[in-house]
DNA sequence: CGGAATCCCCGAGGATACTG
DNA sequence: CAGTATCCTCGGGGATTCCG
């Protein structure tokens, strides 16, 4: 039994972790920013009213999949709005809510930070690789 | 031959676009914040200089492997600097650089704008999942 | 104490084919 | 046109073991 449990309290302890992780909004909100596709649609969308082919040509890399369920996502999350029209082909435009407008601001800062500082991070690591031959 | 240009053109496209994708400095940098003990561990260090064992225990849910790995990512990148005291048994303390301090700002940004909006994304997944029965 | 090395599993996501 | 469904691969990351 009690060979067992030092393993087990790690697990237990992890799973807890993860519980209490997953509720962290900050950890949410990273979550979909992370993901590949979200801040790239976003930005696509940002200029306005776009339609499923059109970012799917806008952001060349990306599989129907993949651009659905980003789509799908960031719908559910009520950062992008989608506006089918029942014409012949159908239709369908998608588009940022006020409350996707609202992270803009945030995915600018990120791009900002990166652009300012992003040298300093090359160099550094050039500096670890030449010190660590 | 011309049977093949359709998919091989795609996936060529995708390559070029990974390379140029992997270029973007926000890129790269949403790709070391996405990273899941990224943040944990410069949250952890924002207090001040902190020992392995330390980190270890405050980051409960974390694996060795894991926290060597993103310390040793993080050390690389220039955003946290390690310090070796060769006693018995030998010490090691990390702490915040000046590049890693810059950048918790933006840390602080998306834990704000995470927790001003995370109840709007609720609702919205909550409409989302109750029309989409 | 603070790792490095190895094994192994699981799931994210691309390719492909089909549909309303 | 705008998806959905299925298959399959590839690598991230946990568990375990060994080292200075």
């Amino acid at each position: 039994m009690a060979t067992q449990t030092a393993a087990e309290q790690r697990e237990e302890a992890r799973k807890a972790f993860d519980a209490y992780f997953s509720q962290c909004p900050s950890r949410k909100l990273l979550d979909r920013l992370s993901d590949k596709w979200v801040t790239l649609v976003l930005t696509a969308l940002q200029a306005g009213p776009c339609r499923y082919s059109d970012l799917a040509r806008r952001i060349a890399g990306v599989s129907q999949k993949m651009l659905t369920q980003t789509l799908r996502v960031l719908e559910r999350d009520g950062l992008v709005s989608r506006t089918l029209t029942p014409s012949v082909p159908v239709r369908v435009d998608y588009e940022l809510t006020p409350l996707g407008e609202s992270l803009m601001p945030l995915v600018a800062a990120i791009k900002s930070w990166a652009e300012a500082h992003i040298e300093d991070v090359e160099r550094a690591r050039e500096h670890y690789d030449a010190v660590n031959a």
